[in-house]
DNA sequence: TGCCGTTATAGTTTTTGAAACATAACGGAG
DNA sequence: CTCCGTTATGTTTCAAAAACTATAACGGCA
C-alpha cells in the first residue's frame, strides 16, 4: 500500500467539536477544508488525505449542510476541469477549529507528557 | 429503546489523547474508568454507559495493557459476586484525562460559542 | 469536436466494529 | 452444596462505515 498521510500528523490530540446533536466537526472535516484551501479542489484535497473523491465530496456536502451558507463553493469544467474554494465562512470555521486544537494542545501538554512517562517501560 | 446515558453528557468536546500509535484514551475508556470507580464493578460501570459486559471488560483489558501496571484490578466470587477497583495508577490516568478535558473546554469555549452562533439559523 | 480533470451522484461490495449469545469458574452466604 | 452476581472468554450475527465502481455533465483548450 502506498504511504498515506496520517490525519493531523504531529498532534497527540484528536478534537471533535459538537455544535449540537447532529452537527460536529472533527479532524477529518477540518483537514479536508485545509486541503481544499491549499489545492483549490475537492478531489486533490481529498487525495492527499488518502480519501476517495466520493468521501471528500460527501464530507463537503455535510459541512455545507451544517450552516445557512456553504463553507465550500465549487465549479465544474474549465481549464483545470473545475475547482473548489473555501468561502469566508469556511475559512473562519477552519481557523476556529485550528485555534481550538492549538489551545487544547497547549492546555494538555503537561498531562500528556506525564501520561507518556507513566507508559514509558511498555513501549513493546 | 430505553434511554441510555449519552457519553460525557454536558460536554461539547470529545477528546482523544494519543499516547502513541497504538495507545489512546478517549471518552469511552475514561467514562468507564469513572463508572468502575463509582460502582466497584466492571459490569455495573459498563451497564450505566449502556455497554455490554464484554465490551467493558475488553476496554479494561486494553487499558491495562497500555501500561506496565494495571489501571483496574478485579476479583471473582465473594459476597457481591466479585468486583473491580481502580489502582492508584488508574486514578491518576482518569484524573489527568478529566483535567485535560476541563482545560480544553475552557480553552475552546469562546470559539465553540462563536461557531454555534454562526450556525444559529439552521437549527432545522 | 474530442480531450482532460473535475464536480456531482448512484449503486454495489467489502471491511470493520459492535452487539448478541453462550459458557465456565469463582467464592461467600444462606 | 446450591444460589447469586461477577469476572473471564470464545463464537456468531448484524449493522454501520468505508471503499470501490460506474456514469454523466461541465467548460476551457487544442
Amino acid at each position: 500500500m502506498v504511504k498515506k498521510l496520517t490525519k493531523t500528523p504531529g498532534s497527540a490530540l484528536r478534537l471533535r467539536v459538537h455544535l449540537d446533536a447532529e452537527a460536529f466537526l472533527g479532524p477529518g472535516k477540518a483537514d479536508l477544508l485545509e486541503g481544499i484551501a491549499a489545492t483549490g479542489s475537492i478531489a486533490a484535497g481529498g487525495r492527499r488525505l488518502g480519501m476517495s473523491y466520493k468521501r471528500a465530496w460527501l464530507l463537503v456536502e455535510t459541512l455545507n449542510g451544517y450552516f445557512a451558507e456553504p463553507l465550500v463553493t465549487a465549479a465544474t469544467g474549465g481549464k483545470a476541469g473545475g475547482g473548489a474554494q473555501l468561502t469566508r465562512l469556511g475559512q473562519e470555521v477552519l481557523a476556529r477549529y485550528r485555534a481550538m486544537l492549538a489551545a487544547s494542545e497547549a492546555a494538555c501538554a503537561k498531562d500528556i507528557a506525564a501520561l507518556r512517562k507513566l507508559r514509558a517501560k511498555k513501549t513493546r
